[in-house]
Formats: structure tokens, C-alpha cells, sequence
DNA sequence: CATGAATGAGCTTTCATTCAT
DNA sequence: TATGAATGAAAGCTCATTCAT
């Protein structure tokens, strides 16, 4: 029995196609046709690929956030000192933000509005584990706040989701000097 | 002969009912009809008091930040020192975010997706000139860091936002005692 | 609080649509669109006056069906003897099948498909309750066989159906000289 | 080299998979995926063995229909009596409702409802042939009413029709005491 | 022969907006 | 002003059928 096989690519380009039409025109301005016609195909070829509207956007939420985990962890080892593995992944996650901006602003939209499943973000949030671990280590050492991760997180990597958002509407850049600040004042907020 | 007049009541009840569908449902999710059965009138008579969907959601924008505006202000004057006066606004920014969740939210909604005409946007960052006077104010008396409001804000006010939504969603709660943490973070992060 | 209200043609004109429609392309070739059209209103229209196809052809179903009954029962009293009562149900609905080939049609596809809910086939079974009751008082005045209601019907009235069904796809016609014979068979089979 | 020939089970699977969809949701529920996926065959195979939907459809017509009219006419032969020939044929029919209400129901579906080509529909009448022949011979003989065929048939006969969708639908069961009162109703309905 | 992917056409339904009163 | 009816356009999705293997 030999028979064509699902495209990966396809899947990829709806998915590609998805986040550039949410991000510029957001979730009531992307209609499916529009998606299949940027991905180049058929509007019914998208429901081989995903069960529905709300399926292909979940599905992207969650690709989207594991790639970038993937990068925020990268080069990073559980072994390394606290202050030393804290840069190395919010160095990880400034870049990201400003290397994928499309990427970045689109999960800023999923964070932000009901678009996606109550369960997809959970299954979303576990991609942060290695942080919070890290975190749990920094206190049990002394060196971070005894406070509990959502205070952690709002002052040591929400900050970039703005200046990102910043640096993509507004005339402002991220350049090395003012990163280093915002690393600094990251540091700052959450170490003892 | 009597002359009616467009009715603030129906305005006030037409942004209610937009606020709170597009909250819990996103604006997606937030049809005309719906909006009108819940502010209990006919959709045509949305179109009298709004030139259409978008601007609707416009206004709400501008209100919604002009209210909050007015509501992070009071009690500040800008002869205050800068501690206290950004103490005030912090206080004053988080408070309203705890008692007033929906608007919070609704706003968050706006800054993070294409859902407000950009000229609506440009207008309601107005509201926050206080807050970016007294840090210009803080810079030359050498006790805020000397560095652009983006980042400041990002720092700052920002994580609020964060916290917010994570006190909405998750079980978390900022009460005082967090409050405190939150306010020192905020300091830590813009003060010399 | 002038208004424009909802007219009792269209819905007339969009009930008739469908009848015409669904007797002659059958449920699965009777697109909205062509119902509208065939109407003369908007598509959208249909939802003003029906929730979606299916209520639209339930509700055709049993407004047709009353119809039907109303025309079954004209000139009939209960306080008739038995078999006049009975020869004069029998040539009302004769008559109407002869004379209302579409609507007897569309029933015979409603009673012979799952097009119609359970629940409106319910209610549209109640209307012949008056013949049902007249067959009782047969039983009980020994004239009608002792037999349950449904076999009645199959020989007394459903064959009508059959006729019908032949005089419109065949060249058959039930002149007068055949509804009496037809008559007289239908009384044979449920006399004692 | 093997040469692979068309499956007759695949056929018949497919056969088998229309008539109970069409039977359980009408034809207009009954899509080629889903016939397809109850056959256990892929959708493009059915375009192998049927030409297209109505071809399907209409082949499954005269499929049931002849093996309807083969029980029909078992152990009947022309050599019988009128009346013990009838007998035979009316009860052959009566079993075969009883015992095969899924293909009686398609069968009472395509005869009263557009869903069959013209031709096949005329092509399935033939099979009746030898009912009507009997009963050609019963009027020469002067034992059944010299009245036109439909007539006949629509009280002898299409009864039956009647009883089994009741059976099917309501609380209502056609035992051999019933059957023998309806073979009566039918015979008295036809003969002299 | 057999397949699962792929599709254009078309389905039912909803939408933002306008009409007529 | 205020309305519910009315609507063209378009939404999400399904369908019968074909393609490429």
C-alpha cells in the first residue's frame, strides 16, 4: 500500500501562515481562507492537518512556546551557579525576543486574551520548569528572594515581553548597552 | 415638544457590555448582536452612538486608560519627592489593578494584540506623562537611573500587569505583604 | 417604538420555498441558498424566522401536517354514525391527495425518512386522534374489527398514499370511478 | 504476476455500510468519508467499484430490491392457485419485513423520496412482475376485482410497508395472529 | 487494485451594518 | 432617538471526487 504521506511542510507553512496573519492582523482578522491562501493551499487541506480553527491555533501556541524553551535553556546546565545559569537563560530570552520578534509577539497575544485553550496554556506553562527549579536553588542557597515564582517572574523575564513589544512599535532598540541594564535591573529585582 | 438626546446611560451600557464580552470571550468572540442584547438595546442602536465596531472598541480603549490614568494620579502632586510620588502612582496603579480586574485585563488585551487602531493607542499613552516627568525629574536629581522610560516602564509598572493576570488565572493572590515585595522590586529596579 | 415586523409572508414564502425544494430534489439537494433564492429573501433571513434547517423543516413538517388534518376532519362530527364518519375523513383526505399532490408528497418523504426530529413526529401524530377515536366507537358498536389502530391505518388510509405516489410518477389517475373502488376496499379491510 | 481482481466483499462491504448510514441518518448524512470508513476501505476505493454517489446508491437499490423480490417469490410457482399462490407471496413479503427492517426501511426510503435515478426505479419495478401476473390470472378467473394493478397493490401489498416502519418506530409488533388478521385485510381488499 | 492526501465547490450559519418605520 | 427586520459578504467547515504513489 504506497500512498502519499502528510506533508510536514505543509503543516508547517499553515502553522507559519497562522502566526504571521494572527500577529499582524490578530485572531478575528486571520480567517482560514487567508491562512490557506498564504500557506498555499486549499481551505480544506487545513483540516487534515488540524481539527479545527481553534486546534491549528493551540497547536501553534504550544510549538511556538516549546521552540522557544528550547532556546531559553539551550547552553544552559542545571549544574551551573545560580547567578551564572539566571544569565546565561535570560540572555537566552532576550535574544530570542528580539531575534523572533513574529515568534515573541505572538505568544505575548496568546498570553494576554482567551484565544487559547485553558489547557493548552497549562501545557504551555511547563515549559519554564528549569527556571523555576533554578529559582527553588537560588533560594535554598540564599541568593534569590524568598518569594514565590510569579513575583520572580514578572520582574526578571516579563520586562522583555515590553521592550520587545517596545522595539517593535516604537523607535527603541534593545542594543548591548541597554540589555546589559535590563539584565542588571532583572538581577537586581530578584536577588537578595 | 420634547427633544431626546443620546442617552449617556446606553453609551455607559454599550462599553460595559463590550468590555466584558471581549474580556471573557476576546474580540473574536464579541459580535455586535451580543453586545447589544446585553447592554439591552438593538444593534442598529450601537451605530448612534458609535461609527462602528472599531470605533467602539476604540472609545472603550481610550475610557477604559483614561479612567485608569485618572485613577493612578490621584493623590500625587508633582512637588513631591520622587520616592514618594512614584510610591503613590505604584500604589495607586496596583490597587486599581486588584479592584478593577476587568478593565486591567481589557487593557492588557489592547497593548498585546492589533485589536486598537494605532492612533487610538498613540493617544492613550498620553495618560501616563506624569509618570514619565517625575522620572525625568528623578534622573537630574540623580536618584533614578538614567536611562529611557521604556525600560523604566518595563521594570516599573509592567510586571503589575504580570501579576495581575497571574492573580486572575492562577491562585495566587498579592496581597499586602507580596504588595511590599512587588513595590521594593519595582524600586530596586529603576533607583540609582 | 416604531418598527418594521417580521412578516408573516416571508415566512410563508420561505416555508413554500422548502416544500417545493425538498419534494423535488429531496432534503439533501435543498441548499439554503436555493431557498432563499427561490424565496426571494437573503439567506440570512431564513435565521430570522427559523434557528437552522432543521427547525425550518420541522416546523414546515408539522404546519403542513396540521393543514392536513384541518382538511381531513372538514364537515366530520363526532356525533356521525360510524361509517359516514369514516367515508367522509376518507374522501377529505382523498381529495387532499389529489388535489395537494406537493404537500402529500412531502409528508410521505417526512413519515418515510429521518429527516424529521422524533419529537416533531410526535406531535404531528397527534392530529388524527378524531379518527382513532371514531374506530373505537366502531370497535365498541361492533362495526370496525377489534384490531390495534396501526393495522387499521395500514389498510384504511396509507394505501391513499400509494396512489398518490403512482398518479404523480405514473400514468395512473384516481378518477371517481376508482376512488370508489378504492373507498370500498379501505371499508372492506376494517369492517367487521 | 498476480493479477488482482476487484474484492466482491469490498463490494459488498460498501453496500452494506450505505444502507445502514442512509437507513440511520438519511441520505443526507451520509457522506462517502463516512461510508467509506464503516466499510473499512479508503474513499478513493469506492470510486473503484461505484461510478459515483448515485451510482452507489442506485446500485444498492436494485441490489436490495432483487433480493427483496427473489424472497418474495420463493417456493411460489405459477402452476398454484390463485389464492395459495398470493398466500405464498404475502407472507414471503410480510417475513422479510419482519426480518430484514433495515433493508425494508431503504427500500420504503428510495420509493418515497427523489433519491433514485428515474431509470433505476422503473428498472426495480419489474421485479413485482409475477405478483402481477398472478393477479392477471386471478381476474380471468374471476376471483380477484378487475381493477387496475396499483390499486391492488396498494391494498395487498404496500401495507406491509406501513406495519414495519411501525414496528421499527413505535410499540407495536406484528405477531402471527396480527399477520393472520392483515393477510386477511389484504385478501379481502383484492379479491371478489 | 488500493490508498490517504488533496482539493474546489459549496454547505450552513454568522457577522457588521443598513433599512424602514 | 430607537428599533427589529433585513441583508450581502464572508466565516468555518464538509463534501464528493481526484491525484499521486
Amino acid at each position: 500500500m504506497v500512498t502519499r504521506v502528510k506533508s510536514p511542510d505543509k503543516r508547517k507553512a499553515l502553522l507559519k501562515a497562522t502566526l504571521s496573519l494572527v500577529n499582524n492582523n490578530g485572531f478575528h482578522a486571520a480567517p482560514m481562507s487567508k491562512i490557506a491562501k498564504l500557506a498555499n493551499v486549499s481551505p480544506a487541506t487545513i483540516y487534515i492537518y488540524f481539527k479545527n480553527k481553534q486546534d491549528l491555533i493551540n497547536q501553534l501556541y504550544l510549538e511556538v512556546k516549546s521552540a522557544f524553551s528550547e532556546h531559553a535553556f539551550q547552553n544552559f546546565s542545571e549544574e551551573m551557579p545560580v547567578k551564572k545559569g539566571f544569565e546565561i537563560i535570560w540572555n537566552n530570552i532576550a535574544n530570542y525576543k528580539i531575534d523572533q520578534p513574529e515568534e515573541s509577539n505572538f505568544l505575548s497575544q496568546c498570553d494576554n486574551t482567551p484565544m487559547i485553550d485553558e489547557k493548552s496554556r497549562q501545557e504551555g506553562l511547563k515549559n519554564i520548569e528549569p527556571l523555576l527549579k533554578l529559582w527553588e536553588r537560588g533560594k535554598s542557597e540564599g541568593i534569590i528572594k524568598d518569594v514565590c515564582p510569579y513575583i520572580l517572574y514578572a520582574y526578571a523575564i516579563y520586562p522583555l515581553a515590553f521592550l520587545m513589544t517596545a522595539q517593535q512599535r516604537e523607535d527603541f532598540e534593545l542594543k548591548e548597552d541597554l540589555k546589559a541594564i535590563a539584565f542588571q535591573a532583572a538581577w537586581d529585582s530578584i536577588r537578595i
